[in-house]
DNA sequence: AGCACGCCGACT
DNA sequence: GTCGGCGTGCTC
């Protein structure tokens, strides 16, 4: 009998070989369901090998066989494969999470048919007598189907109101044999994009463009443009170029950008079929849209991190906007990260990648550097935006009202009175972030996580922003017993408490998790803001990003101290990002704007670079200090972090780590590996687990990479065998982000 | 990761 | 006396 090796979606580095009964035949890449201790397993065939490491009796038996040939393109095959092994990611789980959910639980892979809602002649009746004018959604409903069946679970109206009308039988299930069309075939004589819609380009986006078409094959592309420069329309222009070619293209936006707009202009550029992937789409929209990409039925794919495993049939482009942003990196499961495996993959598949970004990461500016991408710059705004003008407030000379300086104040006050508005970001939600006793200094604390608990007035509770826990508010210090307990630090809560206060006749819309935890809550927010009805916002990170708020002139960010002397060497950047991306809110046309940045530290290099030689020479700057520290991206790095209800368990498993990496060094000759560790993470106790790390370092990648397959093929002491320990968990970081 | 087995506290 | 808490160990 055959042996077939299985990947299975498990933690654990290796296979499990089964046996496979005759009638069955498998390939490499086909999924498989196999006994797998008690359960039943759904797992992907890697190898089919002469014969297995066990004796022949331990294997069970494969249980079916889901596909007839891999549910991977080969070109998708070698890059999870590729990306397993730089990320030192079980491959069963790399491959697995690379399928849409309904294809990880065992359906089929092959479209057969799909179900249409058709109008009866009692449906058309009903609609002739008029008898639901009182339900007008069902009407409307009827109406579209005059034109063409529905597809069943992909339209514009609820599932309540087909039933509805499924029940007074006007409408009926239709099932629909699929023979997959082929995109172009689909288009006809249609161009691929209504020529009408294309927007002139101005001399420095035509000169882009002419250099982007130039390229036959792989090339890195960094289009570096400032907000309202036309990036998007050079994207468009491409991809137009891609798709007359007969090739399929791939968008990738951050989470939060995908934004109806966006989707609405692509629709409206293009006759080709497009395919959108974002938080919002259903397991079977998923499927489909998979199923559309692998036979060509759909040209274009714009979607979130993940939407870069669609296993196209002919892939000729990847656009990656935003490519600065940190929603590329998966933060849990496999880490990858998406713009550098986009990367990789185009040049795998010998295709252009393009970058965009307002705010290049400084990875991406190095790679321009180092001549591994193409820079592109777009200098120029497109419309009649004027510049902001910016100005830093020195706290240190300010009268100070909870956390708002005079200063700041009375410019809120000069563009409230001119019927503007004003946006104030504050990177503290809650009240105040720590409550302490004024006798004896001692703070309120969370008992899991070790962090001062934030005082939320309006709730009233202590609440842990670490972990979920919360308790009331104590009304004596815990040490000495004193009543006279007080806030310290300011939150968005209080500064809205001030703000209504100090401004009485102004809304003011609050924009934080707190606030918007109920569903719809953001959207009333927003739409009280475009009618005008809050003058003054106050937002966490959130509002940065998608939002477009045309009578904001003021913009302010309230602490910017808190990322000037942050422990990550990350924060500097983010506030810089932060900042160009609010600078490029304020203000639209004919209105001048201003952004403002309260600091203790007005004479601080970067905030001086930043203000007044802009983003790039920050940039620069930065890059400067991060090669002389030796920081990334001029050394690569990777973390290793252990968590355990006992720290000593998870200092001692990462010791074994660090102790073999310590011998590595002298075994292989590499000296200049950096073994940063072991030592407590930033979160040294987060609910109620004790956190440490181990932090690697090399100005080599591939040293790196090398050091990193070594522990893991050393049998005594990799993460598998470290693991068995199961009070402690342990993971490994690749080029992390966020060293938390 | 999931799931079962196993050993100790509050309940019909 | 049991139900169920989650610590421990295994999965071809």
């Amino acid at each position: 009998m055959k042996i077939v090796r299985v990947a299975l979606a498990v933690p654990l580095m290796r296979f499990f070989d089964y046996l496979l009964p005759l009638d069955m035949a498998v390939d490499v890449g086909v999924r498989v369901q196999v006994p797998f201790g008690p359960q039943k397993r759904i797992g992907i065939v890697v190898a089919l090998p002469e014969q297995s490491d066990l004796p022949v009796e331990q294997l069970k038996a494969v249980q079916a066989v889901l596909d007839e040939q891999s549910v991977f393109t080969p070109e998708l095959w070698h890059l999870l494969n590729w990306a397993a092994n730089y990320y030192q990611a079980p491959l069963g789980e790399v491959l697995l999470s690379a399928l849409p959910t309904k294809l990880r639980n065992g359906e089929s892979a092959v479209q057969k048919s799909k179900t249409l809602w058709n109008l009866t002649a009692l449906g058309a009746q009903a609609l002739q007598s008029g008898e639901l004018k009182k339900a007008k959604k069902q009407q409307d409903a009827l109406q579209a189907l005059t034109i063409s069946p529905l597809e069943k679970g992909n339209n514009e109206f609820g599932v309540a109101i087909w039933s509805a009308l499924k029940a007074k039988q006007f409408i009926e299930e239709q099932e629909q044999i699929i023979t997959p069309i082929h995109w172009q075939e689909a288009l006809g004589e249609l161009p691929v994009a209504k020529a009408e819609n294309r927007l002139k380009l101005n001399q420095q986006q035509a000169l882009a463009l002419t250099k982007l078409l130039f390229q036959q094959g792989f090339a890195a592309f960094l289009l570096d443009g400032v907000t309202g420069s036309g990036k998007t329309e050079i994207y468009l222009q491409l991809i137009e170029e891609t798709l007359k070619k007969g090739k399929q293209v791939l968008v990738l936006v951050p989470e939060i950008g995908l934004t109806p707009q966006t989707v609405q202009r692509f629709m409206a550029r293009f006759n080709v079929p497009i395919d959108v992937l974002h938080s919002n789409v259903n397991d079977t929209q998923r499927l489909q849209a998979w199923q559309r990409a692998r036979t060509a039925q759909s040209a274009v794919i714009i979607g979130t991190r993940s939407a870069l495993f669609t296993p196209f049939s002919d892939l000729g482009l990847i656009v990656i906007d935003e490519e600065h942003d940190a929603s590329f990196k998966q933060q849990d499961g496999w880490r990858y990260h998406a713009r550098d495996l986009a990367v990789v993959y185009a040049k795998q598949l010998d295709i252009p990648v393009l970058m965009g970004s307002a705010t290049p990461s400084l990875e991406s500016l190095n790679n321009v550097q180092q001549g591994k991408y193409q820079a592109i710059l777009l200098s120029k705004r497109a419309g009649q935006a004027q510049a902001v003008q910016s100005q830093l407030i020195d706290l240190k000379t300010q009268n100070m009202v909870n956390g708002l300086s005079v200063a700041l104040l009375k410019k809120m006050e000069a563009h409230l009175q001119k019927g503007n508005q004003v946006l104030l970001f504050l990177n503290r939600r809650g009240f105040a972030p720590v409550l302490l006793c004024h006798e004896c200094g001692w703070i309120a604390t969370c008992s899991h996580c070790d962090k001062p608990l934030t005082y939320h007035q309006q709730q009233r509770v202590m609440r842990c922003h670490h972990c979920s826990s919360q308790r009331p508010i104590p009304r004596q210090c815990g040490d000495c017993g004193s009543t006279h307990l007080v806030t310290t630090g300011l939150g968005t809560e209080q500064l809205e408490q001030t703000l209504q206060e100090r401004f009485p006749q102004y809304g003011i819309a609050r924009i934080d998790r707190d606030s918007t935890a109920r569903k719809g809550k953001l959207e009333s927010y927003l739409s009280d803001i475009h009618q005008g009805k809050s003058q003054i916002l106050i937002g966490t990170q959130m509002l940065a990003k998608g939002h477009h708020f045309p009578d904001v002139t003021l913009v302010a960010l309230v602490n910017v101290d808190s990322s000037l002397f942050s422990v990550d060497f990350r924060a500097e950047e983010r506030l810089a990002q932060l900042y160009v991306q609010v600078a490029g809110r304020a203000g639209r046309a004919e209105k001048q704007g201003e952004v403002v940045l309260q600091t203790h530290y007005p004479d601080h290099p970067l905030l001086q670079r930043l203000l007044h030689d802009g983003y790039a020479a920050f940039a620069n700057e930065t890059l400067k200090m991060r090669q002389t520290m030796g920081l990334p991206p001029f050394s690569s790095q990777a973390l290793f972090k252990a968590q355990s209800r006992q720290s000593a368990e998870a200092e001692q498993s990462l010791s074994q780590i660090a102790e073999f990496f310590y011998q590595w060094k002298v075994a292989k000759n590499q000296p200049h590996l950096q073994i940063l560790g072991v030592m407590p993470a930033p979160f040294a106790k987060k609910a109620d687990q004790y956190r440490w790390q181990l932090l690697l370092q090399h100005s080599s990648r591939q040293i790196l990479q090398h050091a990193l397959r070594d522990f893991q093929h050393h049998s005594a002491c990799n993460l598998d065998e470290l693991r068995k320990n199961g009070k402690v968990r342990l993971n490994l970081d690749v080029d992390p982000q966020d060293l938390s």
